[in-house]
DNA sequence: GCAATCACG
DNA sequence: ACGTACGTGATTGCT
């Protein structure tokens, strides 16, 4: 039989250490119970002990303390990240039956060392987990110890026998004791024998084994004679080193190794999981809800039965039975294969009752398109998860997009949008504290399998009545948030804008595209080869590491900054080397015709759908903002900011006959500032039509305002920036060139004249801390668990983010209330022109040559009055045969 | 899978 | 005294 013991404080420091931090939404930290377990779970399954407990250290002096007044007396407590760990890692022990002892005046070595002997005493082995040498003193033909050490995040692990040990040291592990009395132990603070190090205290203990034998024949020690001076008088420290060395094996500790015996974990530890976001582990261990509930259950949380009848319907006489049902329901969650090969509906027909009916294509005998136009159509109100995917789907399969009332992911991302994830099965854990029963293989959010879809359908149920009873907890927190206008009149008629936005697409000049690359292909040759010649042979100039190496080591150009890895080589670092050596340049432009063909002509090429046009996908409920943004390809990062670059907006073009009109938002966060802000300086900048810039710079820099030079507005544009974001001087210093003393003192008489923007900034930060969260004008909402942080930088970075989020935030709500109307009226106007594109302040219309001048005045018109602030809201459309030119 | 870099608002 | 601006996504190199 074999018994396990965890050195439980040296495991979970040595965790704590070597894992990145990870807090809960919450703001708890979670890292060293997260990699404790870890270590925990691999060491058992792979030594399969029969038995299993942890010990622990305690806050109480021991009798080392009491021996010697300096032992650990440099050590500093845990800091507080790691010490509020240590209570819940005794719960989850507690929680899977894992046996913990600790006990008052003893380290958790002692309990160790005593519960080894127990062991052997009893005829078991025993297997010691820790991270500390000093326990290598009690292996033995039964006691094994297994040393842990992390180490770039790796935890990697040492099994250390007699055999090992004496192959390793060189004589027998109880004299580790020996060793340390003679060298001693600078973290447990203990001297040894003073001048005596690791080196000499091994050979001595190699030819002598033990302090005893030392001391009985010291005069005749072969040693040097200053070493044989030193053991002389060190003798007294070495006996107490001996004594702070030696771990216990006799601690009052009632202990039987058959009490250990390992056991499952208790319910308990399922929930502790979840509250803990420790999915992963769950997956690891297998555990499930205490009470598997059936998927009809969960559909209203488990508290009322309600009897599902489940159907698979083939025939077409069915079908329209249901479908009459669904018309007369007041909603009706569903949820559809991705390509609308199948879908699930779930319905309820009275106080407990409900149909969840199953229709496949592949079985289904009937006519599936009618279906499918009779089902997506305005007359069943429907309840589903990511609409805006799905309706994408049906676009692309010429069938209708109408009657969808909710929309489940988008609905927690409003109720918090730093989750991450918005998959249903992860959504339906954190709200109702069970996990989903489900086949583990699954996809989540595809439903469908790369191998068919079979798998999928067996668990379509599960899902769809998941989304239910999400549907059931979202809606009234809609409601009580105040989030009812953002939801209902922006967020969810938004989806079906941008479903048509990604099926519509943007017309590409394939042939410009590639020639272009062709061309930057050659440059790049061209820029590569004289970076050779001056580097004096070939490297992969696309390897900072590499790079580095040349401009720093081998040309020894003065560094900048590191980076985690070596010197940094960003652009930043490079400039100011430019006129150091003509490579520098050099590099510079390879690099920008590098990441111009690979990004945009490559990238962009491989993305061309068969129609010539360009389908990017909107992504809903993936910023902390509530901004937009754009995946597979991005489009909302297209160059624009050099000349060279903005030549790809050259390859941005209409379809024959039309044009491309692009509008945006003039200052549309700074007209937000000072809205929000309720700056009167401000206000009286914007409402007098002047350069927000230039008032800034002359009020900040007491210049009057026909004084203000090129330089001073553009150092005073990126103190407006600085702004927003929650500046420091040492960035604006960076920002502009200039000394930080001066960047600091551009502040401060910013702050001064703009005191209504002063007293936001610190208002808004006070009330984050009070409430927890910030949130725009529409309610829209981000929490801060940051604020809280006892870390400077976490701390700091909070208060950043709560005077940049309202700001950001409102504007995105304000695009995307301007990009529903806009939608609205083109359509019920009968315009051709259709939304294509939106970049964050700026939205982007395909429409013919003649409908130019009309639409440009509705994209402005709209986006003007999709808010009413205390400042005018302005916006400049303007229109070309592409995209450049459209930008006026 | 992460780090570094760089494209955008 | 801390380290040094908000929000994104794609590509490349490297472990």
């Amino acid at each position: 039989m074999k018994l396990m013991v965890i050195d439980g404080n040296s495991i979970l420091n040595r965790a704590y250490y070597g894992i990145r931090p990870l807090t809960t939404r919450e703001g708890v930290y979670t890292h060293a119970v997260y990699g404790f377990l870890s270590t925990m779970k691999r060491l058992t399954d792979e030594e399969k002990p029969d038995a299993l407990c942890v010990a622990f250290d305690r806050r109480e002096p021991t009798f080392r303390h009491l021996a010697f007044s300096e032992y650990k007396a440099q050590r500093k407590g845990m800091p507080e990240e790691l010490a509020m760990q240590m209570p819940i890692l005794k719960d989850v022990l507690d929680a899977m039956n894992v046996p913990r002892y600790e006990l008052a005046g003893y380290e958790a070595d002692d309990l160790i060392g005593t519960i080894s002997r127990k062991c052997e005493a009893a005829g078991w082995s025993c297997v010691v987990v820790t991270g500390d040498k000093d326990s290598l003193q009690l292996v033995t033909e039964r006691t094994t110890v297994k040393l842990v050490s992390t180490r770039m995040g790796q935890t990697t692990t040492k099994d250390m026998t007699p055999e090992t040990f004496a192959e390793e040291y060189g004589f027998a592990p109880v004299h580790i004791v020996d060793l340390k009395a003679l060298m001693g132990d600078s973290s447990d603070n203990y001297p040894g024998v003073p001048g005596i190090g690791e080196k000499t205290a091994l050979e001595l203990i190699r030819k002598y084994e033990t302090l005893d034998a030392i001391y009985e024949r010291l005069p005749d020690v072969e040693a040097k004679p200053a070493v044989c001076k030193k053991l002389a008088e060190g003798e007294e420290s070495a006996r107490l080193s001996y004594r702070l060395a030696t771990i216990l094996t006799d601690a009052p500790l009632p202990f039987s190794p058959e009490e250990n015996l390992r056991a499952a974990p208790s319910d308990a530890l399922y929930g502790l999981f979840l509250k803990l976001e420790f999915n992963k582990l769950i997956d690891a261990w297998k555990l499930a809800p205490p009470a598997a509930m059936p998927a009809a259950e969960a559909a209203d949380g488990g508290e009322a039965d309600v009897t599902v009848t489940a159907e698979t319907v083939t025939d077409e006489a069915r079908a329209n039975e249901l479908l009459a049902l669904w018309r007369g329901a007041k909603s009706v969650t569903l949820l559809a294969l991705p390509d609308l090969s199948g879908f699930i509906v779930d319905c309820q027909t009275g106080e407990d009752a409900a149909i969840s009916a199953e229709l496949f294509s592949s079985r289904y005998e009937g006519d599936w398109n009618a279906l499918l136009r009779a089902l997506f159509s305005a007359d069943v109100k429907k309840v589903s998860h990511n609409v805006k995917d799905l309706m994408r789907a049906l676009l692309e399969n010429g069938l209708p997009i109408e009657g969808f009332v909710f929309d489940t992911a988008l609905a927690a991302y409003l109720a918090d949008a730093t989750a991450g994830s918005y998959e249903i099965g992860r959504l339906f854990a954190s709200y109702f504290h069970r996990e989903l029963v489900k086949p583990a293989h699954l996809e989540p959010d595809a439903f469908s399998t790369p191998d068919g879809t079979l798998a999928a359908e067996t668990a379509f149920h599960v899902y769809c009545a998941a989304a239910g009873a999400l549907y059931e907890a979202l809606r009234p927190l809609i409601e009580e948030r105040e989030l009812h206008a953002l939801y209902y009149d922006v967020e969810l008629p938004l989806c079906a804008v941008l479903a048509r936005m990604e099926t519509a697409g943007c017309l590409v000049d394939r042939k410009a595209l590639a020639a272009f690359g062709a061309l930057l292909e050659t440059r790049v040759s061209e820029v590569e080869r004289r970076i050779y010649d001056a580097a004096g042979g070939p490297f992969n100039i696309n390897s900072p590491r590499q790079l580095g190496a040349v401009l720093f080591e081998k040309l020894e150009l003065p560094h900048g900054k590191k980076t985690k890895t070596g010197w940094s080589t960003n652009a930043d670092v490079l400039e100011k080397l430019r006129w150091e050596h003509p490579i520098v340049a050099d590099i510079l432009t390879y690099r920008q015709y590098a990441k111009f063909k690979s990004t945009y002509c490559d990238g962009l090429l491989k993305v061309i759908a068969p129609d010539g046009r360009i389908h990017t996908s909107f992504q809903m409920t993936v910023t902390a903002t509530g901004r937009l943004s754009s995946t597979e390809p991005n489009l909302q990062n297209i160059p624009t900011r050099t000349e060279l670059g903005s030549e790809f907006r050259r390859m941005f073009v209409p379809a024959p006959g039309c044009v491309l009109v692009d509008a945006d938002y003039s200052q549309i966060e700074l007209r937000l500032l000072a809205h929000i802000a309720d700056d009167k300086t401000m206000r009286d900048a914007f409402r007098g039509g002047e350069d927000i810039h230039a008032v800034t710079a002359s009020q900040a820099f007491g210049v009057p305002r026909e004084q203000v030079t090129k330089e001073l507005r553009s150092h005073a544009k990126a103190v407006n920036f600085g702004i927003v974001y929650g500046i420091s001087a040492f960035s604006l210093a960076q920002d502009i060139g200039v000394p930080v003393a001066e960047a600091k003192a551009y502040i401060e008489s910013y702050l001064a004249r703009f005191s209504g923007v002063r007293d936001y900034m610190e208002n808004v930060v006070e009330r984050a801390k009070e409430t927890g969260y910030v949130e725009t004008l529409m309610h829209r909402r981000r929490t801060l668990p940051e604020l809280t942080a006892t870390n400077f930088q976490t701390r700091s970075f909070g208060e950043r983010v709560a005077r940049n989020m309202p700001i950001q935030g409102t504007a995105a709500d304000i695009v995307k209330l301007a990009m529903v109307r806009v939608d609205e009226r083109l359509r019920r106007e009968g315009f051709a022109g259709r939304l294509i594109l939106q970049v964050h302040d700026e939205l982007i219309v395909e429409c013919p040559e003649a409908e130019a001048e009309r639409v440009a005045a509705l994209l402005t018109e709209e986006m003007e009055r999709a808010a009413e602030l205390s400042v005018p809201l302005t916006a400049e459309a303007h229109w070309g045969k592409n995209w450049l030119e459209a930008k006026g």
